[in-house]
RNA sequence: GUGGCUAUGGUGAAGUGGUUAACACUUACGACUGUGACUCGUACAUACGUGGGUUCAAAUCCCACUAGCCACCCCA
């Protein structure tokens, strides 16, 4: 056997990459309307940045980053998602000395040591936009209705939005209490790692799958109704807003997150379509990251799409393209014209095959039929004479004459 | 890290102990010597993930390993 890619690293061939330029497209294209620039930041980082931003007793961090030792004897770490070197860059750079208020978006591949599964990789692809120095919920209503505008535009109706509230330092704490006085009853109903987790996050029993967990949290106190006052006219405003520009949603209110740096509004978008992966985008309120990270006081709202599982929802067809031309030659002269006759074309944007082996009409024939070419040129000895060849439209079959040179031959294409 | 399932050519796959590994697709060439798609023909696995074992005989049974997939955990 030779030598495979690593586990959970996949390739993206041909055929399937058209679909990602068309996801990437898209998100630049909405994202971009909405005020957003792209920001390009490495895909290593100092491990630290990640043990505290995510949190250091989070699966991420505890089990899921290639970290390792480099030359220099520095901990660094393939990044597992986005937000924290965006934010670093924008502390280190000073970027909120500019203007406090960034609009910035990224794409590009992460990494976290998981066993692969359907629409889980090693290495995966996030699309993701943040907004930094906004505290006002206007702004959690358009990152969510800039973020459902992308899966519209992508034509995908089914991920339905989903949000929920996880409080501030305020009132998470007391929350948190509330909730673990609830669950201390219902111990022995509960499944083994809900008990395993009753002490570091308790908020995790509510999203459990397990049927006994199900039940026994069915009556569990919600964070919405413990938020503290400015948390609870934030969500309220928030929805408002959405409902002003009619962004459909639905309130999740048992929706966790596993990065530590939420706070306030939480969301994501769900699929019934991808097994026991639902989230296809996933995102937040981080207004205590920044500072945090030892930038300034400013809030923060961001999300990613997680791209493998949106081109897993899209349908790899729709997004070949085929060549305008093939150009058929046959003999040696007719060949040299071919290819200067192409090399024109193409300078002028048209897209233009032809053969390369000298092969026999049948062949090249084919060839342009396979490609889906849209148009067939044949140039053989009594062409290269008299100037003129026949031009073939593939799907109907209709050949019509053109004059061999470039303006009329790109002419008869346009046609 | 744990569990389940699977492993035959470029692809999808038949074949569950016995001489030539079915079929379809793809690819190449040809029938139509200068016109594709339809049709027809021809060609294409030093042999069945790897290593061992059982047997007169294994792709077919057993064991180990490896890989892939799906699920748990967690997440995009």
């Amino acid at each position: 056997m030779s030598i495979t890619a690593i586990k959970g690293f996949n390739d993206i061939l041909p055929g399937e990459v058209e679909k990602w330029h068309h996801i990437e497209a898209a998100a630049r294209d909405v994202f971009s309307r909405f005020g957003f620039s792209e920001i390009r930041v490495p895909i290593l980082e100092k491990t630290d940045l990640f043990a505290r931003s995510i949190g250091d007793t989070t699966d991420i961090v505890e089990k899921e980053m290639y970290s390792f030792i480099d030359k220099g004897e520095n901990r660094i770490t393939l990044r597992p998602e986005g937000t924290a070197g965006v934010m670093r860059a924008f502390i280190e750079h000073k970027l909120y000395a500019l203007d406090p208020l960034s609009k910035l978006y990224y794409m590009g591949p992460m990494f976290r040591y998981e066993r692969p599964q359907k629409g889980r990789y090693r290495q995966f692809h996030q699309i993701g936009a943040e907004v930094t120095g906004v505290a006002n919920p206007k702004i959690d209503a358009q990152v969510l209705t800039m973020l459902s505008r992308f899966f519209t535009e992508l034509e995908l109706d089914e991920p339905t939005l989903e949000i929920n509230s996880l409080g501030c330092p305020e009132c998470r704490p007391a929350y948190r209490e509330t909730l673990k006085e609830f669950l201390r009853l219902k111990l022995d109903a509960l499944c083994e790692d809900c008990c395993r987790r009753f002490e570091t996050n308790p908020l995790r029993a509510l999203d459990c799958k397990v049927e006994g967990c199900k039940t026994a949290t069915a009556g569990a106190p919600a964070m919405l109704e413990h938020l503290c006052t400015g948390c609870d006219t934030h969500f309220a405003s928030t929805r408002e807003y959405l409902e002003l520009v009619s962004t459909r949603y639905r309130i999740n209110n048992r929706m966790v997150r596993g990065l530590d740096y939420y706070t306030r509004t939480t969301f994501e978008m769900v699929t019934g379509l991808l097994g026991a992966q639902s989230a296809v985008a996933a995102g937040g309120r981080y207004d205590g990251l920044i500072s945090d990270l030892g930038g300034p006081q400013v809030t923060g709202i961001g999300f990613a799409v997680g791209v493998e599982r949106v081109a897993l929802l899209l349908d790899a067809a729709k997004f070949s393209s085929s060549p305008d031309l093939f150009i058929v030659a046959l003999g040696e002269q007719s060949e040299r014209r071919a290819f200067s006759i192409a090399c024109e074309l193409q300078a002028r944007g048209v897209s233009v095959e032809f053969d390369y082996d000298g092969k026999s009409m049948k062949s090249q024939m084919r060839r342009a039929d396979k490609l889906s070419c849209s148009f067939t040129l044949i140039i053989g000895e009594s062409e290269l004479a008299s100037g003129k060849a026949p031009l073939k439209e593939m799907a109907t079959g209709v050949q019509t004459e053109v004059t061999l040179d470039t303006d009329s031959i790109a002419n008869h294409l346009k046609s």
